[in-house]
DNA sequence: TATGAATGAGAGTTCATTCAT
DNA sequence: TATGAATGAACTCTCATTCAT
């Protein structure tokens, strides 16, 4: 009888999938309450207790979603991480592989990602720095992706307009320093002066000053 | 009796200045243990018992010396920050205050300083991120003083060759902006690429970057 | 009406019985998995999840056929038990409540029972050894139950051969000894050596010992 | 000046002799505590902080003396293997290389080891059973060069009196067996039954048992 | 000044057991 | 019956800091 045989499947499909909903809320309950203490107290000072306690479950479920206090930390990058290039990538692709896009691709991280996530900004800026081998490798990945995207940006648009960069420019550093730019700027002034009203101008400052630097950066016309 | 003493300050003098001089290198020792344990295994998995053993000294005589593990830290940071300071604006002064000096005083940083001392890199730009709110307060100011730096030298430069800023374009952005290229660039090549041989090339380019970008921001001649 | 209701009461106890032999099946399931992984990684090392994983059920159905983690050791012990005494009890009853029956059963304990059954080996001799109050207890129990088989053995053959103890000579002693012999030798080349392939050579000689002494201690002829 | 160099000397020898007593005797107390409480409670039950309160120091202290708690294990059981291989050693050595001498030293494992000691026996027959690879490997180190012992006394007796073992019968094999009869038969009575008064009595059957054994498996007059 | 043994609060982590589904 | 997520007490172990000598 498919009906019966449907509707058992359909039960147990809705059970398990209401068990699946549930297990990821409470993975991001936990995840959400790790960000927030990480931010406020240091990751150090954050204790299992004090995340299990914020996310309102016991110390052993934490380990039950994750596998240590490092994991937790590593989960927040990657979300935060896929965030971050998900806002920047958006705004890029909006507007055409050209240098406006890359613009609004600079204002988006300041005016649409450490605006209003400071807490995210806290954690790949801050929290994730210096505190194990591991995690350091992760931040490293996370860095590598967010420079293969500007440098990818900058190929695209270069390519688009017609563009070659001057002498044996590597294109490569100018990728890293966009993101030394970005991250000092956000952490200044999210992290240090928490000046987040400020920082629709100051982004647009920081991204004048990268693209004025690009612009020195191209030949005249053709690429030899 | 002015010989007597003399004589009698002299040796009391001598020995208190060889008193001094032992504490001093005590000091010393002490603190150039912790930077190098604090730089290759991380400033939470380097012990004060590893520390005083490095040093060859007692864990007492490391808290004789200094505060707590803390201070030992912030001690680091100031030294090292001095340091920094003097390379850079030795340079600086050196060539004049234009924008050749300015050039030569990046050059110093990636060449005398980064290069020379890596681990003073890992100490300021990774061991010393996210540890605690005094040691990020005291990160804040090692970081004021040398935007500060920045912008002096910006100013001068400026004010030598009549140009001012485009707009109202804010230098102490630029400042900052500098010193985010500087420490990632920094951090990317010394501390993630372990690749110091590459460092003058790269350090030329991101040098080139950053001048490219301030000339664009100064208008063409003479200020308003 | 008979036939319906013996067809009625058929197709229950089938049913029942189906049922019986499935929950006998599940039992004997996760004793199998709680006895290679105690034998393996240790009673404590094994967690009841590892159990419960290896038997291929949930946690939750370990709880349902066993009180608690000491339940399965103890419900292990005792299966073991059983089995180690009828081997060693067929073995003696075959040939007769003689010496020769006697020896026979020692063989027997090493060839049939050690060489076979390593891991009961591990879990009788080693595994439940200093373990819980009770479990203590439990092993204690076991091993009386051997000591008496052995001690009523050894007085049957008496008795047949028309023989007494030397002296006062407590054969309950002698019971213990001859338990601590097999203990040992099982103990030194089954787990510490992992030898089980000179067991049968090994046994021959330990039950040649104990025969030996055991003829030691018979009085020539009459008993008084 | 020799005197003052002696003083000096002395008085640093006299100072670093009394830390060293006072680190010896501090390490002996938590060794004694740990025995204790193994022994009462079981090796697993007994916690480091009960450990800690029992030899009256913190929990610090017990893991500046030992390495972790199985290591406080394993060094109770080098401690008492060595007792127990001084107190054999001595009673056979005192009588002489012959029969008696082995007596000798069995009825002084009952007598003087098990009855005196009985924590000692919890500890070696019953806490360090099973526990970890570490441990178990180390208990086995420990019976091998009981076994070794029992072996070489057995060969100098043999050599002594000129005899030799029957066919192929594994001096070896025997060694094991009498290390197998002690264990148990301390187990039983020390442990379980607790009967350290009977003990006399029944270690002497057991050693007479063991004799008994070994006489029969010696050679009429000269060896082949 | 210098030592280094001692402290003890606090951390991360485990896991036997329970119970709503 | 069966599941497996959740619990939380208890554990071992670390390490910055202190202080009698």
């Amino acid at each position: 009888m498919p009906g019966k045989n449907t509707a058992a499947v359909e039960t147990l499909s809705k059970s398990a999938l209401r068990r699946q909903k549930e297990r990821e809320k409470r993975y991001q309950t936990i995840l959400a309450a790790a960000e927030k203490l990480f931010a406020s107290e240091g990751y150090h000072m954050a204790s299992m207790e004090q995340i299990a306690d914020a996310a309102e479950v016991s110390v052993g479920a934490v380990y039950f979603y994750f596998k240590n206090k490092e994991d937790l930390l590593v989960q927040l990058m990657d979300e935060i991480g896929y965030l971050l290039r998900s806002i920047i990538g958006t705004a890029f692709k909006k507007h055409g592989p050209n240098i406006t896009g890359f613009k609004k691709a600079g204002h988006a991280f300041f005016e649409d990602f450490c605006a209003n996530y400071p807490e995210k900004c806290a954690i790949i800026f801050r929290e994730s720095v210096g505190k194990s081998p591991e995690v350091e490798q992760h931040r490293k990945a996370l860095f590598d992706k967010c420079t293969g995207d500007v440098l990818a940006a900058l190929t695209v648009v270069a390519e688009n307009q017609g563009l070659c960069f001057k002498g044996n420019f590597s294109p490569e550093i100018i990728a890293v320093i966009i993101m030394g730019i970005y991250e000092r700027v956000a952490y200044e002034y999210i992290l240090w002066q928490e000046k987040p009203e400020d920082l629709t101008h100051i982004g647009r400052d920081a991204v004048a000053f990268i693209t004025g630097g690009i612009d020195n950066l191209f030949e005249g016309a053709s690429c030899t």
